[in-house]
DNA sequence: TTGACATCGTGTATTTTTTACACCATTGTT
DNA sequence: AACAATGGTGTAAAAAATACACGATGTCAA
């Protein structure tokens, strides 16, 4: 059952820069290629792109399909349409970026997710097509991000605690950030919610438990309020 | 001469908002369709991507047959992918911004644009397909651009006053500013140089003439820094 | 039980940035 | 010569960002 065209058209993929975080360093998912071209390498997960449904629904199904991920923070990054960028023929990549709670993915890595893993940023192997150039459009933009919209929640557990938090925005900006000034200010918005938990773990005073309150952001937003760090 | 694969695949086409600034308030160009579906009906400046070239290239060329505007700042903006944003079959558009100098249109307008026109920002009439939200999505980027990085001179002459790019800034912006805290502080990055020029018109004092100094933020960019206003 | 250890949690003084604000200067016109 | 219209400039007050150190609270081991 074959399509037919009057013009030539190119294909369609969707491709996922999935970022993680273990509590120390910013994680990016990737797949093992099973097949030609790039076999064996590593690679965004992603595919071609069914002609039903959006292309935000395309990422979202291709994301769970290869890394059983559901449910996640994915917002649309750039399309990439470089003319060599597939050995095989035109292909034009609408990539996506999404943010996941690192613990999220190891539950269902039973799935069909066998030959997918997290790759600390500092270790990210080679890469296939011109996937190296999407993570890196990727990261940038999640950088610029973080700074001014709370996204950064979404790469951590629902309650978590405010070195977490600081760790977190440490290891995606790549800066050190003063204990006491941080607090201040992210506390300042009246975003992070004190539970009544506190995190144990290991030999010293237990930590405070925050949860974000996203109802009340929405709010703010309207009014035009910014969230900057 | 037809074309045929395995798959259906989407048809794909660039759409352009091309801003341009009057001195007064933002315009966007349109474009009144002389072809179904949305006959007579006011458009994006855009079509159908041929295979060879970029997305780039080819929303350049668009733009070049359909308003015979050349090179102008042009970036990617979003695509758009709705399901029913167009009628007659399934339609992906990769959506672009372009920064036009005002000038830099009228003079051409006699190739093959006599349907194109001017529209200020308040007075835009109804749009076909999703073109309406492709706009919006635009002036979104743009606002948000025009704070952290010196791009709103692409809608300027190159020789500007002061008072001309704090109109610009306003225009998009939607807010007054304070005269003498915008020069203090466009001033102190070092970007504009002054001009042995002044800009003389009407019975009042001539304004002194700059021009922005990209080289110069070219480096400065490099380490780091943020054209903020 | 007590002391060592590790992280948690907090306040203030200084510097920098942002804001608010008003009048003389220069030109063309009458 | 006076007027009309926009150009160009500085300072004081408020707000925001930064730098910085130590007691609190829990676990664990001796």
């Amino acid at each position: 059952m074959n399509h037919t065209y009057k013009y030539p058209r190119a294909a369609l993929t969707v491709d996922c820069v999935v970022f993680g975080f273990d509590g120390g360093a910013l994680q990016i998912l990737l797949i093992q290629r099973g097949l030609k071209p790039f076999k064996d390498h590593w690679a965004l997960p992603g595919g071609f792109v069914q002609m039903n449904g959006t292309l935000d629904e395309a990422a979202r199904r291709e994301l769970e399909e290869e890394t059983g991920l559901k449910q996640v923070f994915l917002e649309q990054l750039y399309t990439f349409s470089g003319v060599e960028r597939d050995p095989r023929e035109r292909v034009i990549s609408v990539a996506y970026y999404a943010l996941v709670k690192h613990t999220d993915h190891v539950t269902t890595a039973a799935t069909d997710a066998a030959d997918a893993r997290w790759f600390p940023l500092a270790e990210i192997p080679p890469l296939a097509f011109d996937h190296a150039t999407i993570l890196e459009t990727a990261l940038h933009r999640l950088r610029g991000k973080l700074s001014y919209e709370p996204i950064g929640f979404e790469l951590l557990p629902a309650k978590f605690t405010l070195t977490q938090l600081q760790r977190l925005y440490e290891a995606v900006l790549g800066t050190e950030i003063d204990k006491r000034n941080f607090r201040k200010k992210v506390l300042s918005y009246n975003l992070l919610l004190p539970l009544k938990e506190t995190r144990r773990e290991g030999a010293h005073r237990p930590a405070q438990l925050f949860r974000f309150d996203p109802a009340r952001y929405e709010r703010l937003k309207q009014k035009g309020f910014l969230f900057e760090v």
